[in-house]
DNA sequence: TAAATTAATAATGAATGCAAAATGCAAATT
DNA sequence: AATTTGCATTTTGCATTCATTATTAATTTA
């Protein structure tokens, strides 16, 4: 074995990769608001790249459902409609629930660790009315369940489903209850895992994704009444 | 109103989406094979295309995780793993599962005449050991439920997978044990959809999956000894 | 004046051109 | 003879250009 095989390829990200990941960040942080043009030429000039990359990289995102293309209108940001999150929700739910019993199946001691970890930096942030640090907090451990579950496939339709929802900022809005039942059911979640009950978990899992659906949508009706 | 508001707009799909429909089909279909090199320039010539629309269609299929794109060395058909397999029939189960609830909430009795009818013809497809033939009236079955899910989110994520699966051609070998089983599961199937028995057909379903992956299974390791 | 038509402008869709990178091949070196 | 090195060819990534379709502005006409 020569010294060489240490060393891996380096690997140079083409433009247009780079494009579709910082376009997808700037609709997610809504730099891009939904219904938004997305004039080509403009974003380009400030990207300083040209058009010919950010096609491709707008085709990508049109196909993962975040732009829409109107033909020869180009593209606009797509708003998720209420009807799309009600399919959405219990789409993530099966997911997370299907998370819940693989993760359960194979979880590490190390990593039950670090969601102990970062579930009491989560109940800091929560102590201290922080709630985008909450947030920050909440979905790592979302995450690390999603990762616990070593399913790539499963990470991926998740995330899909779960940028078009957090790109729509419902979630910036919650009760002082509804906080504290979320902030319980992660008390809950931690438990299932530790105790690596998968059928638990599962459900509360599913449980705890409904309780915020319903919360979402007593938001939106609040909205537009 | 006028006459020519009832006329409904001609759609002409742009280039790139008829291409990455049809490149797709030649995915699935086999006419590019995994792991084969797709060409661009010969593509295009073939097609009587420019490179623009088909490197836009690419980055699509790409995005879909149905070619892989190699900086600089252009793109490949992906062939799905084992591994990959294994991550896929889960989520096929989640999705199924989630989509036999969907439907026997809501499905329509007209929706199950189809459904039936469906059924009896696959039926004498499979009493005339027809096996594509059964496959095609199979597949639709399953469509047929996703429909009646009426959650096009779900269906889109669920073709994408299907589209994956599809494409290794796993399923053209089936046993007489295993296609007499999967037969009596369909049975199953429709009665649950009769009684809209949502737990129920939801656990058929998600087994059938679970015993069509055990084929799969059985089949992959007979292969490679 | 307001509606409608036409002209001008801008934006998009697709094709081509060019530079950089990779591949293939033959000569050269060990 | 086998491996390496240099060179030509091919292929890809991106920019630019051309053509077509929307959008806006201007003009005409009722």
């Amino acid at each position: 074995m020569s010294a060489l095989d240490q060393v891996g390829s380096i690997s140079r990200p083409s433009l247009h990769e780079e494009l579709t990941d910082r376009l997808r960040s700037m609709i997610v942080e809504g730099v891009l608001t939904a219904g938004e043009k997305v004039p080509e030429r403009a974003l380009c000039e400030k990207l300083g790249v040209s058009r010919t990359p950010m096609r491709e990289a707008l085709k990508v995102l049109a196909s993962d459902g975040l732009l829409t293309l109107e033909p020869n209108r180009g593209a606009r940001v797509r708003a998720i409609t209420v009807q799309e999150l009600e399919e959405v929700f219990p789409l993530m739910g099966a997911f997370e629930s299907l998370a819940g019993e693989l993760a359960c199946a194979q979880i590490s001691d190390a990593q039950i660790k670090e969601l102990k970890r970062v579930h009491e930096k989560m109940l800091t942030r929560y102590e201290a009315s922080d709630m985008p640090g909450y947030f920050k907090h909440n979905q790592r451990i979302h995450e690390l369940i999603m990762e616990a579950a070593g399913n790539r496939t499963l990470i991926t339709m998740y995330n899909s489903l779960a940028v078009r929802v957090r790109q729509a900022r419902y979630l910036a809005n919650m009760s002082a209850e509804r906080w504290k039942q979320a902030v319980d059911e992660h008390e809950s979640i931690i438990q299932a895992l530790e105790a690596r009950d998968g059928k638990a978990l599962s459900a509360i899992l599913k449980k705890h994704l409904e309780n915020k659906f319903a919360a979402v949508r007593q938001w939106i009706e609040d909205q537009e009444p």
